[in-house]
DNA sequence: CATGAATGAGGGTTCATTCAT
DNA sequence: TATGAATGAACCCTCATTCAT
């Protein structure tokens, strides 16, 4: 199941589209501020822009939106990362302009990030299965950008392991920025795990990005 | 506030402290297998062995059996890290032995570290500042070894950003197994991540674990 | 107020005779399967063939959709008996003529006297009061025929009793047919209540009916 | 499944059938007013005597309240049915004695025998299947007198039939009032069904009853 | 101290009806 | 005439919390 596939009662498919695109706008501003459980569907559909019989028409459950909501953030990142991984010329340069690209993009989607982790048990089975399917997705990019821009080449595991530490580091600037925001800005932060991240790799810090000089 | 605080109108103090050990048991059960959300104060009350009228005698609130349970927790990994560190002769041994131990715990209590990140939403502020509170202090105890171990010094940031990491890849094996347990057991994980960790603190390996030959 | 009254915005007085047909015959359907209420308007329309806002131009209210379901049934049974009994020469072959007739007509309408039954109730005063004059028009054409065909006479309360016992039990075998139709055909429960109908008006059972012989 | 299983989280037996009747009590009043569909949860709690939340806890779903309803209704003529019926000597006058008996207990229930009557659609399966399994039992005691009773034997078809014919009769009076209630008083209804139902038997009517002299 | 019956605010969802296009 | 998106009152039900016993 994914997101286009819920269920509308409204035929016209753009305005389902838009509707929808309300919907997530006014959710995560909502989830973000009180939380997925404390938000009513009264609420979602005031800030929405219309009434609670139109937000049914466009979402079967209230898990449908907390799904549009999850759907639209992996969007987001899908696309980001589809759009700075550079398939044909792998480059440690490039792995690090991913990682750059994608904690900005995290720093922009701050609170997004938080609601993707704490929701999670509220997904029903089909839903959760999309969800994780999706991560899977998204840090099997990383990997793949990591083994075949590695010099001397890496294991599965060894990749695997790498990428779920970038990933997890990214949602870390989110959900843990109480600790971290005070000590470090964005490019700080970047820059550091960035540093100790080719240490790691034993790769030779090189000037590849506007960080390091 | 602590947990210690949270009020009960009855007199007998030990009473109170086993009372409060069954909900605790209790509630991570159910939390652990519905959320805090799904689960109800009747449940936890059922669960614990007396009923809503006894639980309500030791415990004011919902979210104060939610602040048990986060104190609960906090204090086994404060326990931990408090026997395992060794404040006296700080080494890189130390350290890996720290995170070994941390990372076993974790895996013990993987269910209350999902917990833990899914509910804090959930809390009123002075809980949450608790919470917080107590991270930090979790986070330091780690920062003040990393940085009395390390060969060369490091800054307070570096250590700060380790300290991070480490405690999120921790918490990375609870919360993320569904992409990690099929990869790793617990000691090639540990194994793993202590090999990059020491690479990235440019230190020379040594056989100092058992993991690593 | 007879069903014919009910208000549209339409003009076409023969476009809404056919459409009104439409929501007669998709009504009967649906309610016979999940009963009036269970029933949404959006199902009427669609099984109709148009959509929602078309029902409503035909139709004010759904009430307006079960009085109209009422009265085609009315009229049916009407026409039924209109056509079977002979006012000219009303004669007990003619009243067993009508009430095998009629227990035919119910056989084919099974369903539609069950909804009958379940949902007057939902209707308002006014269209309670049209439904109840229908039916006493129905029974007062029993009535009639049987105390002109009965050769002694019958006073106008014995009329009307054995009247209201042919009608219902007509409707009998429509709404008690899990209790029927296992020990009986539709011809068999005819010829057992016209043969007790006839010994009790005391009449000799004559060969008039094909089922007798 | 039957009325007395339906779960109650109140674990007193005494106070479940003590508010269980108070339930059945307010809700055939209110349903007889308005039906079971437009009857509200709320309204029946309130009749009842006590809020929302307490009707909930002697019952799960409306649904429930409606099978209390009719079990109730059941019991009643069960419980008539059986102090009447004289098993060890049955007889024509102890028949009529049971019809007497049985009509004179639906005149006392008139709009408790509507209600049985239009809301059986709103059962599921299961309830409906009791439900239906009830009536049968009813209608076979009736059966069973009528056949022992019956100078010359009766066909186990034509007692089911005219066991099935006074049942019906006898609700006749309650759901069909409008009809009957006009020219008859519940003494005249009973003698002329008793009358012509003796006829119809072919049994001399005696002087057995205090209708007839 | 313990019990559990009672409470009622509030939540998610439905659906008859309207009205601009 | 026909459409279907929009509306919001109202419904059923849950559950944290209280309090008399």
């Amino acid at each position: 199941m994914t997101p286009h596939q819920i269920q509308s009662s409204i035929k016209d498919f753009e305005l389902v589209e838009k509707r929808r695109k309300q919907i997530i706008k006014a959710s995560i501003r909502l989830f973000k501020e009180k939380g997925f459980h404390k938000t009513t569907t009264r609420e979602i559909a005031k800030e929405s822009g219309f009434s609670i019989g139109t937000l049914y028409e466009y979402v079967r459950t209230k898990e449908d939106v907390l799904f549009l909501v999850y759907g639209a953030i992996y969007h987001k990142v899908h696309e980001r990362l589809e759009t700075t991984i550079d398939y044909k010329h792998p480059s440690i340069e490039n792995l690090i302009a991913v990682i750059e690209s994608y904690f900005r993009l995290i720093d922009d989607m701050q609170e997004e990030v938080v609601i993707m982790y704490q929701e999670m048990k509220s997904l029903q089975e089909t839903t959760k299965t999309y969800v994780l399917e999706k991560e899977r997705e998204l840090v099997g990019m990383l990997k793949q950008l990591i083994r075949t821009c590695h010099p001397t080449g890496m294991t599965e595991e060894d990749a695997e392991l790498i990428a779920n530490n970038i990933f997890v580091q990214g949602q870390m600037w989110g959900f843990r920025r109480w600790a971290l925001h005070k000590q470090f800005t964005l490019e700080e932060y970047t820059a550091s795990q960035v540093h100790y991240l080719m240490r790691a790799l034993s790769i030779e810090q090189v000037d590849s990005s506007s960080f390091f000089k």
